[in-house]
DNA sequence: GTCTATATTGGGATAGAC
DNA sequence: GTCTATCCCAATATAGAC
């Protein structure tokens, strides 16, 4: 990874849009973290101009989350409870989140200025949201709340997981002090009744 | 309201923080839409620079949502059902953030930068949170998962809240076309475990 | 493919007339 | 308190040597 000269300068570029923004980022700070002479325009061999290189980094870490296999649910091991098989969901769905959290903190950045990228990132997370969560939950839980508006309890459990991981990125800390595994958890068992 | 030069600034200028964020709104674009000469140092005579502007911003809108009634939650009325006290509850939370919104979007943008602005904002919310909606959830609830770990349950009922008001904001529709009252009360029924 | 050097633009900020 | 005019610097981008 980042042998060459490029995918230093994207790695870099990507640390620094998270600190403090793409439009904040000069070209010369990325070359100078790259290892380049910053104010050199040797930035330029590289990449036409900083939107490309946004195009370019956004493109690489969406397929990079795509193919890892950590935020891949396992299937249902038999006898398993409900509330189990959803928490295991609720926690793959939350290392898919952090495996893209560079790429959303940018995106929620530039969403004004970059719209068809944000786009395609949100079919992603929707894609995902309805396949694999909404999916597992419409069918295996007998909660009445869940039974009365199946969308709705889908939607709650979205929201959750998505408020949790923002609250933890901007912040700083987990909320009420609640780790992610007694989160995925607790929503859990409120969404099967348990 | 708006009536002098320095509120109508004010107006505009967290109008454009929130279009394309602080550091991509020059000086110049803020006095266009104040009615100011663009290029001309008018801000200048209200504002010190861009930073103060973004500072005064920042109080006056904490300030406004604070004082605002249709954040506030009437008591419980005498035989009210727990679900239905909870739910106007979270529908109140919602208007809060409604309320403060465009702060909190300029302040996500702006964390790096005004990290002591973003404290002031994150102990407002916090103390809201856990003083309003944790403090009923621990007393009126009996669910089992709430009963269990009423913190976490605090936790997963906040991270909705958040959630569902950033999902709107950020993806310009409400989660799985879910309304601010089916989710109030679908997360309400929930933790109450009705 | 990186460097030094530089042309050029755009935005921050000030001076002084009105 | 707003204007015109201007200074200054930071950032984009290019040219050409090595």
């Amino acid at each position: 990874m980042a042998v060459g000269t490029r995918d230093r300068i994207m790695d870099a570029a990507l640390r620094l849009f998270v600190e403090q923004g793409v439009a904040a980022t000069p070209v010369t700070a990325i070359e100078a973290a790259s290892g380049l002479s910053p104010g050199s325009g040797s930035f330029y061999r590289h990449f036409g101009n900083k939107q490309d290189l946004l195009t370019a980094v956004v493109e690489r870490e969406m397929a990079k989350a795509r193919k890892d296999p950590a935020t891949q649910v396992s299937a249902a091991r038999p006898g398993e409870l409900p509330a189990d098989v959803l928490a295991r969901q609720i926690r793959a769905d939350l290392d898919f989140l952090r495996d893209l959290e560079p790429l959303m903190i940018v995106l929620m950045w530039e969403r004004g200025r970059a719209p068809e990228v944000a786009g395609r990132v949100q079919e992603v997370m929707v894609e995902r949201g309805i396949e694999l969560g909404v999916a597992d939950l419409l069918t295996s839980v007998p909660a009445a709340a869940v039974a009365d508006d199946p969308a709705a309890a889908a939607g709650v459990m979205m929201s959750a997981v998505v408020g949790y991981f923002l609250n933890v990125h901007y912040f700083g800390s987990e909320p009420a002090g609640v780790g992610a595994d007694r989160f995925a958890t607790t929503l859990a068992r409120l969404l099967t009744g348990r």
